[in-house]
Parts: C-alpha cells; sequence; structure tokens
DNA sequence: CATGCCGGGAA
DNA sequence: TTCCCGGCATG
C-alpha cells in the first residue's frame, strides 16, 4: 500500500503568517501559480491566504458499469506519474493558512474522486483526462467531450518525500469558525452516462462540525472538489449543444429589452446603443468569491465567458 | 466600486 | 495547446 501522505503543512518552524483575512480582494491575485517550484524559494514576502478549504462530497460518482470488473483496481493504462493515495483526512478543514501551497516538497496533486480509483495525477488537466478515459469510457482518445462533462476529482496537497510514513496529522488549527459556509459545487449528471445507484450524499450543516460519516466509498474530500470541463472556447464550429441542460435555477428572468436606436447606422465597433447586456446568472467568480478561485470554471479563471454558468 | 469577458500574450 | 492578465464595458 501506497502508503501516502497528505497534507502535512506545519513542517518546521511554526510560520507566523496570520494574514488574519487581510487577503484583499484582489491582490490575492498576484501571479497566483507560482507555487510549482517545490523546494525552497520562500522569499516572496507576499502571501496571501489561497487557502484551501471546504470539503464535501460529489455524489460518489459510481462507475458507469459497463465492464464490471468489481473490485481490483486495475489501471488500465497508465502513463502518468501517479502516487498511491488513499487516506482519510480528518474532517474538514478550513485550513491552512498557507497561500496555496508553501513550504517546499509539497505539491498540489489532483486526486481522482470515483468509486476504487484513488489516482492521483499532477495536473488538472492530467486527471480530467484520466476520469475521462478511464471512468466516462471512452477508451479511444477521441472522445467527443465538447463542454459538458463532470468531473470529479479534487485538488489535494501531498508531501512528497514522506512516502512511507506514519503521516501526518494534518491539524487543520481550524480558525476561529471563519469558514464561510461550504458550498456546494454545482454537480450536475450528465445525461448520457449511465449512471447507476443512488448514491447518497451527505452533507453537513453550514457550521460544520461532527464530520458525519458520508457514503462509505466516497473518499471523502479534503480540499476541494471540482467540477470543471475543458474550457473548448468559443470556437469548435460544430458544437453540438449538449443536451442535458444548464443549471443555475435562474432566479428571475429580468427582460431587459434593447431599446431600438432611432436611427443609427450599425457600426461594428460600438455604438452608442449597443449594448452588451451583461450575463445575468452569477458567474463563479461571484459564486465562489476569490478565496477560492480554484472551484471556478476553467473559463472563468482565465477570465472568459464563463462556462458551467452560462445563460 | 465590482463583475464579466474580449483580445492579446506567455510558456 | 493551456494558462493568465490588461483593460474595457457593463451595472
Ligand atoms: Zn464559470
Amino acid at each position: 500500500m501506497a502508503a501516502t501522505v497528505l497534507t502535512s503543512l506545519s513542517t518546521s518552524p511554526l510560520v507566523l503568517t496570520q494574514t488574519s483575512s487581510a487577503a484583499v480582494p484582489e491582490s490575492a491575485s498576484r501571479g497566483w501559480k507560482e507555487a510549482l517550484s517545490t523546494s525552497y524559494s520562500s522569499s516572496t514576502s507576499g502571501n496571501w491566504s489561497w487557502d484551501t478549504s471546504d470539503q464535501s462530497v460529489p455524489s460518489t460518482p459510481s462507475p458507469p458499469l459497463s465492464n464490471d470488473a468489481s473490485k481490483s483496481f486495475l489501471l488500465p493504462s497508465q502513463g502518468d506519474d501517479v502516487i498511491e493515495d488513499v487516506t482519510e483526512s480528518t474532517h474538514f478543514p478550513f485550513v491552512d493558512p498557507i497561500p496555496r501551497k508553501r513550504k517546499n516538497s509539497m505539491k498540489v496533486m489532483f486526486k481522482c474522486l470515483w468509486k476504487n480509483c484513488e489516482k492521483v495525477l499532477s495536473t488538472s488537466s492530467g486527471i480530467q483526462r484520466h476520469i475521462r478515459t478511464v471512468h466516462l469510457g471512452r477508451n479511444c482518445d477521441s472522445d467527443y467531450s465538447d463542454g459538458e462533462e463532470d468531473f470529479y476529482y479534487s485538488e489535494i496537497e501531498v508531501n512528497m518525500d514522506s512516502l512511507s510514513e506514519g503521516l501526518s496529522s494534518l491539524t487543520p488549527t481550524s480558525p476561529t469558525t471563519s469558514g464561510p459556509p461550504p458550498i456546494f459545487p454545482p454537480v450536475s449528471i450528465t445525461a448520457c452516462l449511465p449512471r447507476s445507484e443512488p448514491s447518497h450524499i451527505a452533507m453537513r450543516g453550514t457550521h460544520g462540525h461532527a464530520p458525519t460519516l458520508l457514503s462509505q466509498s466516497a473518499p471523502s474530500a479534503l480540499c476541494h472538489i471540482r467540477t470543471d470541463h475543458a474550457y473548448q472556447g468559443p470556437l469548435t464550429h460544430t458544437r453540438t449543444v449538449s443536451f442535458g441542460e444548464k443549471r443555475q435555477p435562474a432566479l428571475h428572468t429580468h427582460t431587459t429589452i434593447s431599446k431600438t436606436p432611432p436611427s443609427t447606422a450599425p457600426l461594428p465597433k460600438s455604438a452608442p446603443g449597443t449594448r452588451k447586456p451583461r450575463g445575468e446568472a452569477k458567474k463563479c467568480r461571484k459564486v465562489y468569491g476569490m478565496e477560492k478561485r480554484d472551484m471556478w470554471c476553467t473559463a472563468c479563471r482565465w477570465k472568459k465567458a464563463c462556462q458551467r454558468f452560462n445563460d
């Protein structure tokens, strides 16, 4: 068994970063990627808090029947660096005051949340590919997958180099219950997948305490869960609109009638009468907030047109 | 102010 | 290709 490793912050000297919820809305955006380099480079004085927080599990996705194969998590084919990981985290953490990844040997990994699978890849795209091919069937690489898929994976932080160790007890140092309500990512079921099994969900009150046992098979997420799909920009001509309807209840339909410009030349530029009705539904940014940017859909993270809450 | 996202750019 | 940001348009 591969032992594993889990978030074990607090190694070495106590980090004094006590950014008491400072975190300015925007300041946090200063390059939130530079945390890739493992090892040193601990300089970066700026330490916004990109924390990982919240948890909640998607409705334990059950393997789309088809090839049963029951137990035995065979790995169909792999070629990625994976790290086995099986562990239960101590309940949700709101967690690390660390700005998203910090300290050496701490790497963000993406763990598949499917039934028996515990694959962990290092990139979001990698895990998406994995889920798409392994779990969503479609062994042939040419899977259509247009833009409406649901991937279940969680972003975790593993501490390498201690792979075989008693491991960690992360001790999330739960702050003064400051954590915002655990928003549940809009999980949607793709109609085409032969999903079986009711799959119960277990949620907890907004003020999480008492980690209610969730589904037995649910790998209990530790950080966040993202249900994403590739960005698939506006390109892709032959884009067949996915049948599955979109989510978002659409609170109130506000009919904003665009006034007809009395007499204006249809300038391709931007005529005064050109109204680009800003989207109605709240997009990822507003829903999740800056502090959980990792939960936005890909498009939103790239400041493109949202694809998860498109109206 | 905040939010959404086009267009442009880096790797 | 994936990823991100400047800056504008929009409330
Ligand atoms: Zn979005």
